[in-house]
DNA sequence: TTGTAATTGCAACTCTGTCGCAATAATAGT
DNA sequence: ACTATTATTGCGACAGAGTTGCAATTACAA
């Protein structure tokens, strides 16, 4: 199916570009304001990751946050980093940590999802106990 | 807070004890049928997790699915291991593999999260390559 | 400039999970 | 065994995330 270059789409990548962390419809549609339709944010997202442009991350939360593809090249998309969200802000931020895992004989890998959740540094009360 | 062993505790943690894979909501609602309240299954939940009776996992599709604390003490509960979600069958599976997260400085840790999503050895078309 | 079809906006909907409140029932104290 | 306390339940209403059908737009190619 042929993509089209819409005001949508590009808002959108460009607000996930700017962003200092992974983007939820919820942070997307504050920004962007009445400009876009709830919906087609939704269907954007899900274009934008289908196309290999953005990924996916599902937050502790049970929410889905979108952030850039790093690493990856056309026909190889990787996306098995660990993420980390804090309970304080609620950022979700891509750490350059990669997953490894071992899948017993017969199971095979589609997606990877790893998340941990605590508080981030800038959240955290100085001096406190590591 | 006390905790009462109520005829929706005894049940929900039944279910669980003799699910082969972890619970979500919806699967409980579906086999304890009328007898139990949504909320109260909700809420039983919360609770048992907060007891160190059960562990959380949020999967792929941002649900929440519970199953039996395997190797924690009292005084540690370490979840840090990796669940695989299929696909096909939706069933959500502890695996027997830590995950291994090294944080940036100043970042503190308070629960993980990682999830496999694939195919199950089940539901994998025999002869298939791996 | 025009036809095609991808995209949008709108509204209605599903699903997951939460909350307040009155009623119920498990437990401790007698 | 009886009673008081209060954790738990059921109910209904609610919030938020995400989806979908359909008619109206609009990007793009011819």
């Amino acid at each position: 199916m042929l993509r089209r270059k819409t005001a949508a789409r590009s808002a959108i990548l460009a607000q996930i570009r700017t962003a200092s962390a992974a983007c939820s419809h919820e942070m997307l549609e504050r920004e962007l304001g009445d400009s876009i339709n709830r919906a087609t944010i939704y269907r954007t997202l899900k274009r934008l990751q289908e196309d290999g442009e953005v990924h996916r991350v599902v937050g502790s939360d049970g929410v889905q946050y979108y952030a850039l593809c790093q690493q990856c090249t056309e026909d190889n998309h990787q996306h098995a980093h660990v993420h980390f969200q804090c309970l304080t802000c609620a950022r979700v931020e891509c750490l350059d940590q990669e997953l490894q895992v071992k899948l017993p004989q017969g199971y095979r890998a589609v997606e990877w999802q790893a998340t941990v959740t605590g508080i981030c540094r800038e959240c955290r009360p100085s001096g406190a106990a590591s």
